[in-house]
RNA sequence: GGGGGAAUACCCGAGUGGCCAAAGGGGCCAGACUGUAAAUCUGGUGGCUCAGCCUUCGCAGGUUCGAAUCCUGCUUCCCCCA
């Protein structure tokens, strides 16, 4: 097939990049690839440790998918055996969760059939690197292993603080780097995609392939996609991701809460939208760009009109105060309510599952947090009596609320 | 193999006999403010029949009127030397 330009193919590719190392042999690349109408390998490698994919994933994923449509060969690497390590990049401490073999396999099933919503699936090769590391013989390793200083890993940053917070760095997590960039070799990588805490990694890769005689690959790094919380990476760790596979309102949501100064970032990084449009949406007025910035990530992984769907739902039942579409049901025994038919306050709001104890209810209520009924009145005192009928609607704080369900006889 | 140190609430971490349901920070929850965003500010953050009571500081015992704090044993972890 026909390549653009080197021009054409470097604008794309530079755009939500923050290092390409070595810069200057990319271009040089891309020219000898449009010369020779061989497309160039393209590895992303990822540990099948979860199961979710999140939007931080998706970021060279995307770049990924670009390449791909530039015309190159996408090459997947599915590190069942590294996943058996876990990386210690950006990590303060070991992995100490083991996961079995089918544990992995599992989750690779389930990357793949994400990670397919990103790329185009059918067009990558997949590898898994158990094909390779799995029929190493320990002289194998032991040659790898003489590749690399002890005070070259020690390098890494990662472990730098380790050492110094006197936490332990288990031998084998300093083979990790190793393994990752020994697929670089096996796969012949001419372009290896990642976050910019993979530096070393890609560094390792380049030395491995000079060594056997390959070309040498060359690091394309996008920056840490931040979370939800605006300050973190996003991490299922950290509880401040967007998973792709997750409902559509559920999106709309946390894009919702997204911190105005990530826009531009997510912009960037998650849309195909020129930058230059970009510029304007963001001039605009923030909510309106976030609901915009929403709506075209989730049309992505769902469709457009379920996006506008979210959408309206988010105005209605959140921006304009309308009560939420589906409010959970709890039910409430008949029993558990005095001759009178009421419950005190806080024991209402126990008993519907709103708050994890007596205690907390009490607090809620004293800080006037609990509200009753469709015109929210405040709950005053924690020890009011409440009468509790069928289809009462409870609240406490925004985000949690119910409707009661009478139940029972007497 | 030898020596030293540590284990406190969701996390980090102060606390060395009573004033300790346990400082401080983070997180989280609620309120105010807003675009029901973020940031900021205020309050809260073991349980209960709540001016009181009960249970909690790795586990099990012990000393004491009284233990997170002292003693004994156990478990786990870290560091250093070899």
């Amino acid at each position: 097939m026909a390549f653009p330009s080197v021009e054409d193919q470097l604008a794309v590719i530079r755009r939500g990049v923050e290092t390409i190392v070595p810069e200057e042999e990319l271009a040089k690349k891309l020219a000898e690839s449009l010369a020779s109408g061989q497309p160039l390998r393209i590895k992303y490698g990822i540990d099948p440790t979860a199961a979710d994919v999140h939007l931080g994933h998706t970021v060279p994923l995307r770049k990924m998918r670009q390449f791909q449509d530039l015309g190159h060969q996408a090459v997947i690497i599915i590190g069942n055996y590294t996943a058996m390590v876990g990386d210690p990049s950006g990590r303060d401490e070991a992995r100490t969760s083991k996961l079995s073999a089918e544990e992995v396999e599992a989750n690779a099933q389930f990357y793949l059939s994400q990670v397919g919503k990103v790329i185009d699936i059918d067009k990558a090769e997949v590898h898994r690197n158990g094909d390779w590391f799995g029929h190493m013989s320990f002289a194998d390793v032991l040659g790898l292993c003489g590749k690399v200083t002890v005070a070259q890993l020690l390098t890494r940053d990662d472990f730098t603080k380790r050492m110094k917070a006197e936490t332990p760095i288990y031998l084998h997590e300093c083979l990790y780097p190793l393994m990752q960039a020994w697929d670089s070799v096996e796969i012949k990588a001419d372009i290896e995609l990642g976050g910019t805490e993979q530096l070393y990694s890609f560094m390792l890769a380049r030395d491995l392939q000079k060594d056997a005689g390959l070309p040498q690959q060359i690091g394309v790094m996008s920056p840490i996609l931040v979370g939800t919380d605006g300050k973190k990476r996003m991490g299922k760790s950290l509880g401040n991701y967007i998973g792709i596979s997750e409902a559509p309102y559920e999106m709309m949501k946390k894009f919702m809460q997204l911190s105005d100064d990530c826009m531009r970032m997510y912009y960037e990084l998650l849309t195909d939208r020129p930058l230059a449009e970009v510029d304007g949406i963001l001039s605009g007025h923030p909510k309106e760009a976030k609901v915009t910035l929403a709506k075209s990530i989730i049309t992505e992984y769902h469709d457009a009109s379920a996006a506008q769907e979210a959408a309206s739902r988010w105005q209605r039942e959140i921006g304009g105060g309308g009560l939420p579409a589906d409010i959970p049901i709890v039910e409430i025994s008949k029993s558990d309510l005095s001759d009178e038919g009421t419950l005190r306050a806080a024991n209402l709001l126990k008993l519907a599952g709103l708050c994890a104890s007596t205690s907390d209810a009490r607090r809620a209520i004293q800080q006037g947090g609990a509200k009753l009924g469709e015109s929210k009145t405040v709950v005053a005192s924690h020890d009011q009596p409440i009468e509790v009928t069928d289809g009462l609607l409870v609240w406490v704080g925004k985000k949690r609320f119910c409707r009661i369900k009478l139940v029972g006889g007497e």
